[in-house]
DNA sequence: AAAAGCCCCTGGATGC
DNA sequence: TGCATCCAGGGGCTTT
């Protein structure tokens, strides 16, 4: 579910509202992908500093040591005051001064992951290899452009994969390369410079506009505070098979790479 | 080293 | 109404 705009329309939904507030009790459901790494209970007492994303993953920074939570496929935060009662699929559920942080993931593909402060294994096997931060100023042309000539593979997986720049998931890789015109089968290292000047642009204002937008919310995105994405309903490809371009009018393409869809416009988007 | 496949899991939509 | 099949905003791990 979540790329980029949807983790972080959920960090800045309750990153203010948590920030301070002193962890009072740790509640964990079924399994998610990986064991938290520590006793719930060692959590206790800590203070919520701040909350960070790097790529898809939210950082929760305490006092002592950090929260990596990521939400995977159909996951979602939400952060209220009262004391919520605990549904089916809240795997995780932590209880401060300030409010109840709770994950709900129906799949458990998402992830709480504790780090201590000066632990560089868990954290740095997470977040190690991933790509740069594609809203920052170190996202520019000549890196990304570096980057795509070293791989071989089609642009479409490379965005997916994350190493050369994160946060760009199933739907915004599909729009990007449609606003880009690149077709998504293109070898990365085969874009000429002024093709990976506009994929760049059309990252930018993709994600842009979704955070603008809320996110997407295509089954049950909802930020931590309840509000739904819309950017689904601007989506120039996405789930749009069969039905005509709105720029050409011909009929958008589905293919298959590997085991994800792609959407694209066959006139529109340049092997 | 990079690319391609496999798998984790639940639920909703679709087809018979 | 029931059951079988396929598909879904991700990504780590194993195999080529």
């Amino acid at each position: 579910m979540p790329e980029l705009p949807e983790v972080e329309v959920t960090r800045l939904s309750f990153a203010s509202r948590i920030a301070g507030a002193r962890i009072l009790s740790v509640r964990m459901g079924k399994a998610l992908r990986w064991p938290l790494g520590c006793a719930p209970a060692l959590l206790v007492g800590r203070i919520v500093l701040g909350v960070r994303r790097r790529g898809k993953y939210l950082l929760i920074d305490l006092d002592q040591g950090l929260l990596m939570l990521h939400l995977g496929m159909s996951g979602s935060l939400s952060f209220v005051a009262d004391l919520p009662a605990s549904g089916k699929h809240d795997h995780f559920a932590m209880l401060t001064t300030q409010g109840t942080l709770t994950l709900n993931d129906p799949r458990r593909f998402g992830a709480v992951v504790y780090a201590d402060a000066q632990d560089t294994g868990s954290a740095s096997t997470l977040l190690g290899r991933l790509g740069v931060e594609p809203l920052t100023d170190d996202f520019d042309v000549d890196r990304f452009h570096a980057g795509l000539k070293r791989r071989k593979a089609a642009i479409k997986q490379v965005l997916l994969a994350g190493e050369v720049v994160v946060g760009v998931g199933n739907i915004y890789a599909s729009e990007a390369l449609f606003q880009a015109g690149i077709r998504p089968t293109v070898p990365a290292e085969r874009l000429s410079r002024p093709r990976v000047a506009r994929l760049h642009a059309a990252i930018r204002d993709i994600l842009g506009r979704a955070l603008t937008s809320g996110g997407s919310t295509l089954r049950n995105f909802s930020s931590a505070s309840g509000e739904k994405g819309h950017f689904q309903f601007e989506t120039m490809v996405y789930a749009r098979q069969g039905e005509p371009c709105r720029v050409c009018a011909r009929p958008i393409k589905l293919l298959r790479q590997g085991q994800r869809s792609t959407f694209y416009c066959p006139q529109c988007q340049k092997p």
